[in-house]
DNA sequence: ATTAGCACTCTATCTTAATGAGTGCTAACA
DNA sequence: TGTTAGCACTCATTAAGATAGAGTGCTAAT
C-alpha cells in the first residue's frame, strides 16, 4: 500500500488536530476542520489504512485516531527538510540574554527560562563539561593561613573554583609564582589530561613547591567531577501538569522524578547525539520513563566546536514546527554570544 | 472548658494517628489503638468539646475528626519544650558531609539532598547572603586581554566570580597591585558597602587605575544581585506525591510550582523569624500557596552570627517530632562545619 | 461521670442505564 | 473503480439510583 498525497493530507490533519487538542481524532472532525474535499467516510477508508501503515493507534475499537510515534517522525522530517526561516524570535532572545552580565551558567539558566516561557514545555539546558575543555587560566589565591582557593577558567568560558587546604604558609608571592607556572606549562591543555602533564613536567623544575602542586591536581580532578551535575538548568517543569496526558498522577510524578534526578538527565542529554538537532520521539528514548515524551535539543557551539546543548521535552503530542525553530534559533543565539566576536552583547 | 489531662491525650492520639495514616480519625479507632482506658461514647464527648474548642474539625457531618493548624501548634510546642536529645543521626550526617570537598554550595545542595533523603518530605536550604556578608578577599584574574575575573571571598566562605571587560590591557602585574589594593583596604568591610567604601578611599590613591577600580564596584554588586536566586537549593520536591492529600493534581501542581518560583521560596525563606528553630503551621504561612503545609526551618551559623537556613516543607500532617529533631541536628552539624575549627573534616 | 444502644447522616462504592462519538461494512452511485 | 450515504455496532463516559458502612449525637441506664 502506497502513502499517497491524500493520506499525507489526512495524516497531517489528524497530526494537527491532535497537537491541538489531545483528543483521538474522528473522521468527521478532520473532514469538518479541514479542507479535503472528500466525505468522513472516504477518511475512515484512508485512517483504516493508515492504522495498517502504522501510522496511526486507536486506543480502543470506536474512538477516534492517535498518531504513533512513526507519524511524527514523518511529521518532523517533513519539518526539517523545509529550509527553516530565521525566526524574528531571535533578535528578542537576544535581547533577553543580553541583559544579563556574568559567566556562561547564568546565561544558559536564562535560556533556559526562556525556552520554557516561549515553549511551555519544560526545557533543559547543560553547561560545557568542563573535562573536555582546554584550560585558558588557572590562579591560586590566598584565602587564610591554611586556605587556598583554585580558580580555572576555560576555553568556554566556565570559572570553576576549588578549596585546597595547605600545611605550609604561602605567601602570596609564592602563590603568584606557582600560578605564573602553572599558566606557562597548562594553557591550552586538555583538562581531563591535567594529571599527565603535570608528572611529565613540572615536577623536577618547581621542586620547591612540589607538595602544592602535588596535591593541587588531584582536587581539581576531584572538583571538576563534583561538579557535574551542577551543569543541567532546568525550567518550567511544572508546565507538564497543562497537559491532560499528565492529569494522571502517576505519569506526572514519574515525568517530574526523572526530571529532578539530575545524573540521569545529564546523561540523557549527553548521549544524544551531537547533531545540529535531535529529535527524539516517544520509543526512541532510551529512557523507560519518558517514552511518552519527545525530547528537541540543539547544540551551541563555540569556535566551531560542540560544547553544550539545550533543549524542550513534552509529550509526545508537541508542537514540533514552532519548538525545533525555537530551540534551534536560540542554540544559534548562543553560538553568537559565546563566539569571541560577539561576546561583548552580554558584558555590556 | 478546660483542656484537661485527658482531652490532651485524646488530641494527641488523633494527631499522631492523623499523621501515620492521612485519615479522618474516629472515636473507635482511637479507643482501640490506644490505651486510654475509656469507651469510644467518652471519646466522642471529648471530642466534641476539643472541636468546639477549635482543636479539631470534621470534613462533614458523620466523618472522623481532623487536626486543626491550632491542635498541631498546640502539640509541636509541646515537642520544643520537652529537652531534645541529641540525635544518633547527628554523627552520620557529618560523615555523609564531610565525603565532600568544595565550597558551601555544594555542603548545602548535599544537606538537603540527606534532608529530604532523611525525612521524605521536601527540602530547603539558602546559602548565606553574599550582601550580609563580610569581605574575605578579592582577586583580579586576567583572562584574556579583554576580560579580567574578579574573585570574592567572603568570611562566610562563599566564593563568587564576576568578569569584568576592560579596555586597557592590563598585566598580571597590575592586576596583582590591585588586587593588593583592594584587599587592603577592603578586607573586613561589610559587601553591602562596597561602593561607599571605594569611593572615599581609593580614587585618589590608584589614580592610574581609576577606571578599572570604578567598574569594579558596580559590577561586583550586579552580580551579587544577580545571584541571589542561585543560593536556594531544593530536593525531594517530587516527594509530595507520596501524600494523599496531594493526589488532587490541581493541588500538586501548586505546590510543585510555588517551589519552582525560587524567588518567592527564597524571600519566605529570609522572611521567616531566625530563631534556632521556626515553624509555621498552615495558615500561619503568610504565602497563599502553602496554607496547607507545614514549614520547619533551622537557622545555621558561623561565629555564632547567623548566616543561613535549612529546612523542610510538606503536609500540616507531618512527622512534626522527627523532623524537628533532623532538622535541628543537621542545622548543628553546618554549623559546626562552617565554624574554623572543624572545617578540617570536609576538607580531608 | 461514664457507657451502651440506636437512629441518623453522609460519603464512597457499586450497578445499571443512557448517551454519544466513532467505526466498519454494505450497497448505491458517478 | 473510487467515493459516499446509511446504518448497525462498539465501547468509553456520564448520570442516576441503590447499598453499605463508618461515624456521629443523643438518650437512657449504670
Amino acid at each position: 500500500m502506497k502513502l499517497n498525497d491524500r493520506k499525507l493530507k489526512i495524516l497531517q490533519a489528524i497530526i494537527h488536530s491532535y497537537i491541538t487538542s489531545a483528543e483521538p481524532v474522528g473522521s468527521r472532525a478532520i473532514s469538518k476542520k479541514y479542507e479535503l474535499g472528500v466525505s468522513p467516510a472516504t477518511i475512515r477508508n484512508e485512517m483504516a489504512d493508515l492504522e495498517e501503515l502504522g501510522f496511526l493507534t486507536q486506543p480502543y475499537t470506536s474512538a477516534g485516531r492517535i498518531p504513533s510515534d512513526k507519524a511524527y517522525r514523518l511529521y518532523v522530517n517533513g519539518l526539517l527538510q523545509r529550509e527553516r526561516k530565521i525566526m524574528k524570535e531571535k533578535e528578542g532572545m537576544k535581547k533577553l540574554l543580553a541583559q544579563e552580565i556574568g559567566e556562561i551558567e547564568k546565561l544558559l539558566q536564562n535560556s533556559a527560562k526562556i525556552l520554557s516561557k516561549i515553549t511551555n514545555y519544560t526545557s533543559l539546558a547543560i553547561a560545557p563539561q568542563v573535562k573536555e575543555s582546554k584550560l585558558k587560566h588557572i590562579q591560586l589565591v590566598p584565602v587564610d593561613e591554611t586556605k587556598i582557593l583554585v580558580v580555572i577558567v576555560t576555553e568556554s568560558g566556565l570559572v570553576k573554583n576549588a578549596i585546597l587546604r595547605v600545611d605550609n604558609n604561602l605567601t602570596t608571592n609564592h602563590l603568584n609564582r606557582i600560578s605564573n607556572f602553572l599558566n606557562s606549562k597548562l594553557k591550552g591543555h586538555n583538562i581531563a589530561n591535567l594529571r599527565n602533564e603535570i608528572e611529565d613536567n613540572l615536577i623536577k623544575e618547581m621542586y620547591k613547591f612540589k607538595n602544592t602542586i602535588d596535591s593541587i591536581i588531584p582536587l581539581v580532578n576531584q572538583t571538576l567531577d563534583s561538579h557535574k551535575g551542577d551543569s543541567l538548568y532546568s525550567e518550567g517543569v511544572t508546565n507538564i501538569f497543562d497537559f491532560p496526558e499528565y492529569s494522571d498522577i502517576e505519569k506526572a510524578k514519574a515525568f517530574l522524578s526523572f526530571i529532578e534526578n539530575r545524573d540521569s538527565v545529564l546523561d540523557m542529554l549527553i548521549n544524544t547525539g551531537f547533531n545540529d538537532i535531535e529529535i527524539r520521539i516517544g520509543e526512541e528514548n532510551n529512557y523507560e520513563e519518558i517514552k511518552d515524551c519527545s525530547l528537541i535539543t540543539a547544540t551551541y557551539r563555540f569556535n566551531g566546536k560542540t560544547i553544550g546543548k539545550i533543549g524542550v521535552i513534552g509529550p509526545t503530542r508537541m508542537e514540533y514546527s514552532k519548538v525545533i525553530s525555537v530551540v534551534r534559533s536560540l542554540a544559534l543565539v548562543l553560538s553568537e554570544i559565546a563566539d569571541g566576536d560577539k561576546y561583548k552583547i552580554y558584558l555590556k
